[in-house]
DNA sequence: TTGACGTTACCGACCAGTCGGTTTAGCCTC
DNA sequence: GAGGCTAAACCGACTGGTCGGTAACGTCAA
């Protein structure tokens, strides 16, 4: 982490909670200078356009998070161990990659119709996870049949996603941490008292 | 179902199929006055502003699924045929309640931090509607517990929400299909050639 | 003739983006 | 290490357009 935050990162940072907070549309160019303590014209210097800081703060949200997911332990030598390991660190992470929202989940209902460009790299970006959380889960399905794995990494997102829209609504985070132990439940996995 | 449609009835239609796909301060009043063809001066004699349509909406967009809910088959006297019934007959109307979306999600996402009043107005009818589906389902569980009852009724609309964001996402509605097969699953129900 | 329904023109606030300029930091030369 | 050059970083007033909301004015049925 650099001591020196730059001008860019903390237009990135004041973005992203305002956006997360308020929406994409919701959130105003101003707000967020006035967040980052940086000027306007300033914020035109780094970023060409509110869509040009709106895709890089998206990349930089998915980015963090897959590095975050990378970080699952891989205890011993048994696959079916480190996918179970994949699930408890996954569910132990939640409050770091989700505690605020999730800016995929929130510009993708918001600008699915609205912004194609910005549509495009939510959808790519949903599916990369995807991808990736398949590896992870192949080895919990009996015939390791990667269709399998992707219905569980699918159903893992749809709740992370669901979750996060009722947490917001009721302004009560918990509600993450029980669609996720019930995910858990639904996997098969020993009662999980996770780390 | 009126022949006539009053020019409310136009611009809460109109409203509804802006702001499913465009979000709330995505959608302006001119483009719903547009869609509705219905001047700006009388969308004004109907609603008092834009909140004010906003309420009206998710009134009307909320009695009109508990409606569809409450149309359930109620099959002989089992009261677990009866729940397993409701779970079905949910899933149908899936596409009926949710081929466009989600109004009280799109909004709680959008208007949680932003707007108060539509706020509480979602949260309310999102615990009402838990509470409705908590009904239904207790007879689902074993010993009748309301509070496992609440769960699963929890869940399912963790899984709706949810699906409904991946698909806006990918622009591909069988995600909901699929969250709501998988959910059907993990209740344990025999494999469903539903209707 | 009153009041619900309807219309157009308009207003002030706000917002994304621009512009013309100043300051700062690194780097080369002498 | 002083002076000079350059480019990146930085600034805030301004602009053109948009948006929610208002005003002032018809129309027609009861």
């Amino acid at each position: 982490m650099p001591l020196k935050k730059t001008s860019r990162d903390k237009l990135l940072e004041a973005a992203e909670a305002e956006m997360l907070a308020k929406g994409y549309a919701g959130t105003t160019v101003d707000e967020i200078c006035a967040r980052a303590s940086v000027s306007k014209g300033n914020f035109y210097h780094f970023f060409s356009s509110k869509e040009d800081l709106g895709l890089a703060l998206l990349d930089d949200y998915y980015e963090r998070n897959l590095a975050i997911i990378g970080q699952a332990p891989t205890p011993g030598s048994d696959p079916r161990r480190h996918a179970r390991a994949l699930v408890d660190h996954l569910i132990d992470s939640a409050g770091t990659m989700w505690g605020g929202g999730c800016l995929m989940g929130t510009f993708a209902l918001e600008l699915a119709e609205t912004n194609p460009t910005i549509a495009n790299a939510v959808s790519a970006r949903f599916r990369s996870v995807a991808e990736r959380l398949t590896d992870g889960f192949l080895p919990l399905v009996s015939g390791k049949k990667r269709k399998d794995a992707a219905e569980i990494a699918e159903q893992f997102i749809v709740t992370v996603e669901g979750a996060l829209v009722l947490a917001r609504a009721h302004h009560d985070w918990s509600y993450v941490d029980r669609a996720l132990a019930r995910f858990r439940k639904t996997l098969g996995l020993p009662q999980g008292a996770a780390k």
